[in-house]
DNA sequence: TGCAAATGTGAGGAACACTCATGTTTTCAA
DNA sequence: TTGAAAACATGAGTGTTCCTCACATTTGCA
């Protein structure tokens, strides 16, 4: 009798588009929302963002905005999945064709710092992935990502070190892998230079773990 | 002439108390309204804690909440340097009477198991520090717990290893210990079987970092 | 051509953080 | 003791924001 009759939206939920744009016009406009949501985070953050704003910015109603986004959160996922399917065919690229420790070496020591110069110079990507503590479905999202981040590293390790435990090579894989993700995290809110320390401290560390010495 | 009038509250300013309790009725007050807080936080988290039932659950009128938390967000503030103190001196205490590799190594290895049990079993304490990406003046509490406790570690090192670079000291154990906060957050963010796995795994690396294999 | 499905609209409902005018209690100097 | 200033307490009200919904328009297609 004490329940409570309207159920809270369950945070956790992921939040899908409410419905697919099946048309070209919508199609469209659905990028239009995107673009202009992309850009008011560039410039405010997405705590600022204003669903008005970004719905006016696109040329679009507010009505519009809900018919595609049930609600703001929504938006920011749909900007960080985006983000999620590039960096991932980068890294699978990256890391495709090594071959020798050395190779790996240098990719990795490479793809580190490509994460860290985006961050230093995407205010969007900083911020969409901010709530990432906070928000279930966004933690969700940066999970699955991290572990197929992972995934490539473990294939090319299990190239280079046939012998390991696989499952050993999987754990540190993941565990390397988030802490890259902390480590820029952390670079990018100091000043330059003891943040360019620690992202080469990050990246020593990690090959060690990784190659050995 | 198209400036907005009313200035956007700063993000970025430290929540101080609009007015520091100076009698002791008030004193209590204060904490009752924490205790609220907290156990507000424990049942729905954060995001979810509405000011008035934070009032409410502390006897008190939501004017006089405001009379001396600022904001939401103070409140949150406050809980967190609460909890910063505390672990502050746990730490220290831990590591001041280390006086070889071994008792390092032990003494760390036990300080990331309190903190992972923490983890696990305080929901508040978890979801107080949820907001450290997003909110500027949470983030800056954490990296300066961080930094102090960073310090903890490079004491210790100094004289363990007293040849070392210093800067390379402050560098590692600042990085090694922000990896620490990373490394439980996502340990308790799988399964308790990966968590552990997890934990572990960056114990090994800490400890081959800080004090060699 | 006409109908159903998809899409578009924006005024308005509801929830929430926070303010402020006003009243009450405590402190403390004279 | 007293009186006034400072600290404290109150909660109805203000303003902002997210999001809904009843209704209008456009598109795909038999």
């Amino acid at each position: 009798m004490d329940e409570k009759v309207s159920a809270k939206p369950d945070q956790a939920a992921i939040a899908s588009p409410r419905r697919s744009p099946s048309q070209q016009r919508s199609r469209e406009r659905v990028e239009r929302m995107l673009a202009a949501a992309s850009a008011l985070i560039a410039e405010q953050g997405s705590d600022a963002m204003r669903m008005g704003e970004v719905a006016e910015r696109a040329g679009v109603s507010i009505g519009s905005l809900y018919q595609f986004f049930p609600d703001k959160r929504a938006i920011v996922w749909a900007l960080a999945e985006r983000y999620t399917a590039e960096s991932q065919a980068c890294i699978s690229a990256a890391l495709k064709d090594v071959g020798d420790a050395e190779g790996f070496k240098s990719a990795f020591s490479e793809l580190v710092d490509i994460y860290y110069q985006l961050f230093l110079a995407e205010p969007v990507i900083r911020d969409v992935w901010s709530g990432t503590q906070a928000d279930k479905a966004l933690r969700a999202l940066e999970l699955a990502d991290s572990r197929a981040n992972a995934e490539f590293l473990v294939a090319v390790l299990k190239r280079l070190r046939p012998d390991a435990d696989p499952v050993q090579l999987e754990t540190t894989a993941f565990l390397v892998w988030q802490m890259g993700e902390a480590a820029v995290r952390l670079a990018i809110s100091v000043d330059r230079e003891e943040g360019d320390r620690l992202v080469a401290a990050y990246k020593a560390m990690a090959l060690r773990e990784l190659v050995g010495g």
